[in-house]
DNA sequence: CAGGATGGTTACCAGTCGTAAGTGACCACA
DNA sequence: TGTGGTCACTTACGACTGGTAACCATCCTG
């Protein structure tokens, strides 16, 4: 497939699609959340130390809708303390490839798009 | 670089510069507008129209922020009526690789989020 | 029985997003 | 003259979302 047409795809039945899953999955913390799991199996905790700046209702948050859309496995254990675990599923893993991808884009360009941001804040 | 050092880099300095790019980047319609603007210059009404669902305000916003990091570039011609015209710098067309790595992600899982959401609202 | 560990939930506030309407410069047409 | 159209925005405002901080329930340890 061309460029052109994948890029096509993307704006396929308008975008409509491919946006609501972007919002989704491209959001401030998700990506980081997925990154963080490809280490394997983690728990609530293990994840709120890893993931700097995180409030806990946050990584709540994005936990369950990571499981709800199939990206995360949760697993209770009936303990005292209670242990949870969080897992990447195949579909959470096969993220990692574009994840990684983008992250890599993003360090490539912060030099330059600090730069211009700086730029844009002193003409303004 | 291994897959593993490169997740590593992800969370490099606790992920908070990529998180605060990713913010920017990855947010409902900029990897869209991107994509759309890999056609080549665009106007204001051309994006507006090819978009769909797209305010004319978050058009404005979100080709501000793209101005302002470097992305885009925006060429006002004065005459009457105004003309704006938009292109991909060469750091934004860097960007469409990786955009398109993750919207090929996306189409391709689809189906298995919609899916697993369903059976998630079934449940809940 | 105080304090800690664990995995949350709740209340509240600030910022962001979306909708809809207005703006200003000019031209075509009547 | 004046009405309407084009273009690229801007503004006002209400709804929604994200962030902060505090609280909760359970059990174990000292």
């Amino acid at each position: 497939m061309s460029e052109y047409e994948h890029t096509c795809m993307i704006r396929g039945d308008g975008g409509r699609t491919i946006r609501a899953i972007l919002d989704q999955i491209c959001n401030k913390w998700t990506l980081l959340i997925v990154a963080t799991l490809d280490q394997g199996t983690l728990r609530f905790t293990d994840l709120h130390q890893q993931i700097p700046g995180i409030s806990q209702r946050m990584l709540t948050l994005t936990l369950r809708h990571l499981e709800r859309d199939g990206l995360v496995a949760r697993t209770v254990h009936a303990e005292v303390p209670p242990r949870v675990e969080y897992t990447l599923t195949s579909t959470g893993k096969s993220l990692i490839a574009p994840a990684l991808a983008l992250a890599g884009w993003a360090i490539e360009h912060v030099p330059h798009i600090e730069a211009s941001r700086a730029a844009y804040e002193a003409r303004a």
